[in-house]
DNA sequence: GAAGCGTTATACTAT
DNA sequence: ATAACGCTTC
């Protein structure tokens, strides 16, 4: 089987023996084009290999080698595709010598929170006005990934007090410190240790370089500067063919850098730029409302799609008085759709935010229909899934203080000073056995507290059996700790499927640490037939026949916490932009102009900009319809917020 | 001194 | 839902 490609599609997919940057606008074919180039390079006797494909998500991975496998058959499997994190941690835990990570537990960002207020706290007595856990992993987190001193970062692009800074720097040092002493890696700890072997070790950079013949890379323009130094590091021999779109950067927040798109070619010695410029996906209709957009911008994109469909299909407005009518009326819609012959998976609800959706779900758990949210709270990071998950880490190490803290006060009569002590009597002990020892002369009679471990430990080699020997173990503690714990015993279920679909507990633990499932119930009950419902950062790289975007207002696009800062809002822009391009025939927005939670948020930070994205609509591009339902009728909804999803 | 309880405030995007 | 905080109990 081959796939069509328009003539750009198909000299960028054939292109040889230089690296590529290929510009390809939303909907162009990006995802088409780099399947059909490593099909070409397949059959062109590349051997699968050494080809590794680097995409943002493993979810886009999967997808990616799906559709390959669809096109030349099984040979494919042995293709590294995955995301950049994946791979590093991949490539390192193959490589011990030159990298020791065999033992390190990759913790997510709950738990580098965690550890982060047990530093803040040490610092806070003397401080006040100390940024919160969460603020300070963000700033470590940013710092790390555009690969600068934490101190340079400061100065240059926020403006705390000297004195703050001062002590934000140490606070960064004794994350680091801690987290070795752990043998922690967080995210940023992956991709940087990663980086600077590769450029410090020459032995080590030739042999990596060696691995691969071609480097595709997927979503460049959401690339960071950590991102860039690996690419830049195991180039040549090996061939970049990197694909992108510099109106689709929305992850600026998190580090990218879109000079990666933009200086590719000065970067890159002997390389080329490819356009990919037709519009396959969506009619002009949707295209001309997503242009115009951009044109509003005073970046100069110089993109403006155009679309091979010839229909129009103008896209929709429609005001509502409040949220829950809002919710109300596209339940309606989806029902009627659905009544008359619609699949409920050919709908795509995008939220700026999670909890932007919350009057959404409620409307469609009403209604009975099915969905599953995307961009959530995962399932691994659902409380009691992280007591049982937390269980399985302190019986893997003694060492893993944030899986012990979070264990031993579980029990009645431990809180955080009992167990910061056990923890410390068990650190010098060489093993867990040992290990326990130290801990059952301090416990005494409450023995029961290292039968749970050594519990888990019986059936190490079985990962489903462990989920639940767990959860029969904690389920005790757990029926006094949650009210609702006959809904929360139905993940364990799910929890223990998963798990038995690895080769060991800790894999199971790891994969899920860094590609985090979000569950919703529907999802459990493994449905394919559902109403998608994402954010807008969740749906980049997908597509739906019909979209709706909700609560496209003032407050939300921009987002009020961007608004003054000329690069947050241009990223807002285009994060707006993201989510019309991923509608296919329908695009149906909706606001409200209550004067709701959001926008006068934005009267709190004292802002009182005219900077609404949708302000000055011109009638040729969006039919703007007003849909007031009269008195609202808040109470009437059980209102579901992000944290009870699961 | 530490645990535990009730009260209050809280909010973006995510590998 | 959960963290932070102050207050009471062990």
């Amino acid at each position: 089987m081959t796939i069509e490609l328009n003539p750009q599609q198909k000299h960028a997919a054939e292109f040889e023996d230089r690296h590529a940057l290929v510009l390809a606008g939303a909907g162009t074919g990006k995802t088409r084009t780099i399947i059909a180039r490593a099909a070409y390079l397949i059959g062109r006797g590349v051997s699968t290999h050494r080809l590794l494909l680097l995409t943002f998500t493993r979810r886009a991975a999967k997808e990616m080698i799906r559709r390959l496998t669809q096109m030349i058959g099984e040979a494919d499997s042995r293709i590294m595709a995955g995301t950049f994190h994946h791979f590093c941690l991949y490539t390192m835990r193959r490589m011990p010598k030159y990298f020791g990570v065999e033992n390190a537990t990759v913790i997510d960002r709950d738990d580098q929170v965690q550890l982060m207020k047990l530093i803040r706290g040490h610092y806070h007595k003397s401080t006040q006005q100390l940024p919160r856990a969460a603020e300070l992993v963000n700033l470590c987190s940013y710092a790390r990934n555009t690969n600068q001193a934490t101190a340079d970062y400061l100065e240059q692009h926020t403006e705390y007090d000297p004195d703050i800074m001062e002590v934000i720097v140490k606070i960064a040092q004794d994350f680091t410190h801690r987290k070795q002493l752990n043998n922690y890696l967080d995210y940023d700890d992956i991709l940087f240790l990663f980086a600077k072997k590769l450029h410090e070790d020459p032995v080590l950079r030739d042999r990596i370089r060696g691995f691969y013949d071609h480097i595709l890379v997927d979503e460049m323009q959401d690339t960071n500067p950590l991102q860039w130094l690996i690419l830049d590091g195991m180039r040549d021999p090996a061939k970049l063919f990197c694909v992108g779109d510099d109106a689709q950067s929305i992850y600026a927040f998190r580090g990218a850098d879109f000079k990666n798109v933009h200086a590719f070619k000065e970067r890159v010695p002997d390389s080329v730029v490819l356009r990919l410029e037709e519009n396959y996906r969506s009619t002009q209709g949707i295209l001309d409302l997503s242009n115009w957009l951009l044109r509003q911008s005073s970046i100069p994109y110089d993109k403006e799609l155009q679309a091979h469909r010839r229909t129009l299909s103008k896209p929709k407005l429609i005001d509502f008085d409040n949220e829950f009518d809002e919710a109300r009326w596209i339940a309606q819609d989806l029902i009627e759709r659905h009544e008359t012959g619609a699949d409920w998976k050919d709908h795509m609800i995008i939220t700026r935010t999670g909890w932007g959706a919350r009057a959404v779900e409620s409307l469609m758990v009403e209604n009975n229909i099915p969905y599953r949210f995307i961009g959530g709270v995962s399932l691994l990071q659902a409380a009691h899934v992280k007591d049982l998950l937390c269980l399985i880490r302190a019986a893997a190490s003694h060492l893993d203080e944030l899986a012990w803290t979070r264990y031993l006060t579980m029990w009645p009569r431990i809180g955080d000073v009992t167990a910061t002590r056990m923890i410390e009597a068990m650190k010098p002990e060489p093993s867990i056995d040992q290990a326990l020892d130290v801990l059952r002369a301090r416990l005494k009679d409450r023995t029961q507290i290292i039968e749970g471990v050594k519990g888990v430990l019986d059936y190490w080699k079985e990962p489903s059996r462990i989920i639940q020997e767990a959860a029969h173990f904690l389920k005790p503690l757990m029926m006094k700790r949650y009210d609702n714990w006959d809904l929360r015993r139905h993940d364990f279920e799910l929890l223990g499927r998963l798990a038995g679909r690895h080769r060991s507990i800790m894999a199971f633990i790891e994969t899920y640490t860094l590609d985090p499932v979000t569950a919703t119930v529907v999802e459990r009950l493994e449905q394919d037939d559902v109403v998608t419902l994402t954010t807008a950062h969740s749906a980049k790289g997908t597509e739906s026949p019909v979209c709706y975007i909700i609560r496209v207002e003032p407050g939300v696009y921009p987002y009020v916490k961007s608004m003054g800062i000329f690069e947050q809002e241009e990223e807002e822009r285009r994060i707006l932009y993201v989510a019309m391009t991923r509608a296919q025939d329908e695009l149906i927005m909706t606001r409200t102009y209550q004067r709701g939670m959001l926008y006068s948020a934005a009267g709190r930070f004292g802002l009182q900009e005219n900077n609404y994205f949708m302000e000055d609509l011109d009638d040729d591009l969006v039919d703007i319809e007003d849909a007031g339902y009269g008195p609202d009728r808040f109470s009437d909804y059980d209102v579901i917020r992000p944290w009870n999803r699961i």
